[in-house]
Formats: C-alpha cells, structure tokens, sequence
DNA sequence: CGATTTATTGCAACCAAGTTGCATATACGG
DNA sequence: CCGTATATGCAACTTGGTTGCAATAAATCG
C-alpha cells in the first residue's frame, strides 16, 4: 500500500488524502488513518453526521468507538470541524471546509422525520433593536425547528 | 392542610394552585402535589428549566427524580410544558403558558457562559424564497447560539 | 533508514442521563 | 367513603459518552 502512494501518478483520491493529511498537520493533530477517515466522511457527507452516524460507516475499519469520539472531538477543537445538538439531543458533526459544510450557516430539522437540511447564510434576519441583546445579532449558530415540506 | 385549601377567603396562592389544577385536570391529568410543584415551578421561572435545576429546587419536597421525568414528559405531552434542546445538549423545559414563557419564541444561547435569553417572537426573520424550503418559514422552534453581551 | 520521542489507539472500566418494571399509594368519579 | 385507574417510589437497567493505562505508531532527527 505504500508503494501506491508513492506511485508517480498520483490519482485524485491520492492527492485528497494529501491535502487531509496536511491540513490535519497544519493544525497541530497527527495524521492517523483513523483521523483520515473520519474527516473524509465529514467532507463527503451532505449534512451533519452523528457519533452513530460515523460508527456505522467506518464499521469494517476497525476503529474503536472511543478513537471516533476522541477523533470528533479533536477535530472540533483544532476547528477542523463543528460540532452542533440541532435540537434532538444528539450531536452532529460537519466539516468546516466542504462543499456541503463549508461556511457556518443555519440548520434546519423537521420535528416529525428528523430530517436535516442546511440553509443559506442569508436566509435568516436578525432584527436589532429594544429587547434584543446586542449579542444575539453576531449570532454563531442558528438553528430551526418545524415541519418539512413532505411532513406538513 | 385540606382545611385551608377549603377556606373562605382563599390567598392569591390558593387560587393559583386551583388554577393550576384545574388546567391539569383539562388536560386529562389528575392534579398530583408532584404535578403542581413541577407546573408551579416551571411557571415562576423566567428561563427554561432543565431536569436537573428542577431536582435542585425540589430537593427537599421529597420527590423522586424519576417522577420529575415523567411528570416532566407527561407535561410536555399534553401541551402543558414545552421541551427543547438549546444546543448545549440538555434537555429544558419551559411552561407553555406562564408570563415568561406564553408564547413560543426563540432563544439565545451564550457559547461562553450557558447565559440563556428569551427573544421576542418578532425578533428573528426568516427569508423565503430559492434555496430555503418552503416549511422552514413555518418554524416551530427557533434558537441561536452566540456570545452575549457580557462575554464578547 | 533506524532510533527516539510523543501523540494516538484500543480496551476495559467507569459515569451520568434517562428509562423501565413492578408493587404500593393516591386522586377522583361514583 | 369505596373502587379503580393513574401516579409514585425504588431498584435495576440502558445508552451516550468519558477516563486510565498499557501497547502502538506518527513524526522528528541523526
């Protein structure tokens, strides 16, 4: 398997763990197979991704169920990755850099199916104004609870 | 204890505690000390509430946490309470018709401190239009995370 | 490349939050 | 005030997540 690696043509998948790998050095973490995986999950996932989530895909790797929470959590701290309880009691995770998970942008989960759908930046407006601590305007994370369009 | 509930002049927190327990009742629950407690409490609280801080309160009223759960889950059920997760993964309840908590509204979290802030209905806007799903502007639950003023 | 250092993993044990089963107690309709 | 359905208390259990520690493997350096 090293050999691969080291081949001359390197194939897209092989320049992508690359990348991974330097951004997982750049933020201080080892590059472990294990972090590797996880956070290619993350970037290949269309919406945030549970503890679960995670230990279903990766079953056949191999890797504890400890090492992914250790692995979620460091990612989140380096900022790697956010980590969010979108309102149903359990944490969900998305890369801080993919297509899907790039910029922080509001979430939505439809009450009934539990469904999850990302929003754009924009689509949310924070009134300022008496009443409303100034804070609330430089919100971080917004997240919205309701039906979807196939439960309602 | 019956003799006073059945006096004459009733004190403002008699016909409070009747009120109480008739709302239960309306809602098909039968009017337990545990229940009135819980309602009572949640209705005083001017945030919401979460299992533990109620624990706290009750300590010494001699009842069980697993009745808190219930009673808590059994309110929330009937529409008496309403229960939400503020995305720091504990589980808050607040009364559904008290003055601080009547109408449901959207809540501010504090990243830094767990500070947590009743926003006026009015205060968060929702876009419609491409992009955003038609149900997410019929929202139910609205919450965001940031520093408050304090923090920041 | 091989040795050294230090971060990371796996495993088992642990902890807290929340749930369930069941016998006892109690609210409330008659 | 009685009978019955509902609620409570207690103990046991499940689930999600954390911690301690010995073994392993990245990265660094010569």
């Amino acid at each position: 398997m090293i050999a691969a690696v080291k081949g001359r043509h390197p194939t897209p998948a092989q320049s992508k763990v690359a990348a991974l790998r330097s951004r997982l050095r750049a933020s201080g973490l080892r590059a472990t197979p294990a972090r590797l995986a996880v956070l290619s999950f993350l970037e290949s996932a269309s919406r945030p991704v549970s503890h679960a989530d995670l230990v279903e895909a990766l079953a056949d790797s191999g890797i504890d169920r400890v090492t992914l929470y250790r692995n979620l959590t460091d990612l989140t701290q380096v900022g790697l990755v956010r980590r969010a309880d979108l309102g149903d009691h359990v944490w969900r995770f998305e890369s801080a850099q993919s297509k899907s998970g790039h910029a922080e942008h509001p979430h939505f989960t439809c009450v009934e199916c539990g469904e999850i759908a990302c929003l754009s930046e924009a689509s949310v407006r924070i009134a300022q104004g008496k009443g409303i601590p100034r804070s609330a305007t430089r919100a971080l994370e917004i997240q919205i609870r309701g039906l979807c369009d196939r439960c309602s």
